[in-house]
RNA sequence: GCGGGUGUAGCUCAGUUGGUUAGAGCGCCUGAUUGUGGUUCAGGAGGUCGUGGGUUCAAUCCCCAUCACUCGCCCCA
């Protein structure tokens, strides 16, 4: 073994740092069953076409990003990406369109091969949620507000601003992207190099450049609100007026556009400014064609995905570990009935840390390290009398119990 | 994939204009206190100075490469 670091874009997720995330997951989980969202997972690879297929020819993940591999049987594997693929490939795989709407919620690592910064990592872990089967609107304004939510939940509401654009139908995005091209042309030559390449693949991409160049002859540009049809048009209108009637704050961003091609009608994005150059901690759209380009039913869906670790890092909160209570045998000798104490006291549904080693400054040091609430202390000269010392390691203060009451006696003051 | 910065103890960081035993704080261990933690005091352990090569009598320091992290571009969650 030459190399014991982790490879690169992966990182351990010691007890502290998994607790955090765990805090996120479990409030996202929480807050998305009282939307009636219910857990599913997908496999963590797929075949690749899955996501070659779906997520466009010409996006960076498909070019660029995934981890494919050939496997003994010869089949073209990657690791997902992204999560909505998969639970797309699901739904056609197991016939889910019979049980449409269908809303569901995953949570797991995602894997990209991208350069590795701080909010970026190779390796990283997404939330989302997809409400599948809904054509109306409401079911946009549903996973928003439901982000919403979550984002607050976690305290997150003043450091994210929420952002919404509308992509239209397929019939307005062709039309905008033909009036998009032609006015790009006449500034071809002082387009970066960058644009001037996305404007044969994907025209639509260009309005979100960062180049400043790019973007004085971007703020020119045709504006794709006043080319949508009037079906296209009402049905973001719709979404608008229902996350003002829930009193979402938002804030309409024309040149906010989407790296894969499934998306239509409703793009958003949940963004701060405390992560540096990863500002989306949360954006998702509608993807109506995607199932049935994938070859299943023709079937609607809405949904978005999450960075845990970006919004770990962007939440104050730092759970603690629950707090236990000690079990400590002044001498080695009381260890076996101290471990039978132990056993009865979690069998009684206690947290209980068992001091296996040391003198009793050190089993005391210990239990104190761990946070622990109380230590019941097991002593010859209390047992000959069926007692037992229960000290609080707030106060300090100690009393003789019967060893008998110990489990009550916890639970009373601790349970 | 492109450009910049950083890498010294478990952690946060000093330092060496190239020269004998590389330091601090926190943490860890031991003792004062062999049946009582958090405070204090005393002592102690812990370093391939990211890795590999080069220059040199001598490299943790200079040069090259490489790996990792980080900031920006790109992309996106």
């Amino acid at each position: 073994m030459s190399n014991l670091q982790p490879v690169r874009g992966t990182h351990d997720l010691l007890p502290e740092d998994r607790r955090r995330h765990r805090h996120v997951e479990d409030v996202a989980m929480a807050t998305s069953g009282l939307y009636g969202f219910e857990e599913m997972a997908t496999p963590i690879f797929e075949f690749t076409d899955v996501f070659a297929r779906t997520l466009g020819d010409t996006s960076d993940i498909v070019t660029k990003e995934m981890y494919t591999f050939e496997t003994k049987g010869g089949d073209k594997i990657t690791l997902r990406p992204e999560g909505t693929a998969g639970v797309a490939r699901a739904f056609i795989s197991n016939g889910m369109a019979q049980h449409a709407p269908i809303k569901v919620f995953y949570n797991g690592p995602m894997f990209r091969h991208e350069r590795p910064q701080k909010g970026r990592q190779r390796q990283f872990h997404q939330f989302g949620v997809e409400l599948i089967g809904v054509e109306g609107p409401q079911a946009d304004i549903e996973v928003i507000a439901l982000a919403h939510q979550i984002l607050g939940g976690l305290g997150l509401a003043d450091q994210v601003k929420l952002e919404i654009n509308s992509l239209g139908d397929v019939e307005s995005r062709s039309a905008f992207r033909t009036v998009l091209v032609d006015y790009f042309k006449s500034y071809e030559s002082e387009l970066s190099e960058d644009s001037r390449d996305r404007l044969g693949k994907n025209p639509l991409r260009i309005l979100d450049s960062k180049n400043e160049g790019d973007r004085k002859i971007i703020a020119g540009a045709p504006d794709f609100a006043e080319h949508l049809n009037d079906a296209s048009k009402l049905f973001i209108d719709t979404v608008q007026t229902g996350l003002t009637d829930l009193h979402i704050p938002f804030e309409r961003n024309p040149n906010l556009v989407r790296g894969m091609d499934y998306y239509c009608h409703t793009a958003f994005e949940f963004i701060t400014t405390e992560l540096g150059a990863q500002g989306a901690v949360l954006a998702g759209g509608r993807y109506d064609g995607l199932i049935g380009q994938m070859g299943g039913p023709s079937t609607p869906g809405v949904g978005w995905a999450a960075g845990i670790e970006r919004l770990a890092m962007l939440s104050d909160v730092s759970p603690t570990r629950n707090r236990p209570i000690s079990v400590i045998p002044v001498s080695a000798d009381l260890g076996s009935k101290a471990q039978t104490l132990v056993q009865d006291l979690r069998n009684a549904g206690l947290f209980i840390e068992f001091s296996f080693t040391g003198n009793m400054k050190k089993r005391l040091k210990r239990a104190d390290k761990s946070n622990a609430r109380a230590a019941v202390i097991l002593g010859e000269d209390e047992l000959k009398d069926g007692n037992v010392v229960l000290r609080d390691l707030d106060s300090g203060e100690q009393k003789v119990i019967l060893l008998s009451d110990v489990a009550q006696t916890l639970k009373s003051n601790y349970g």
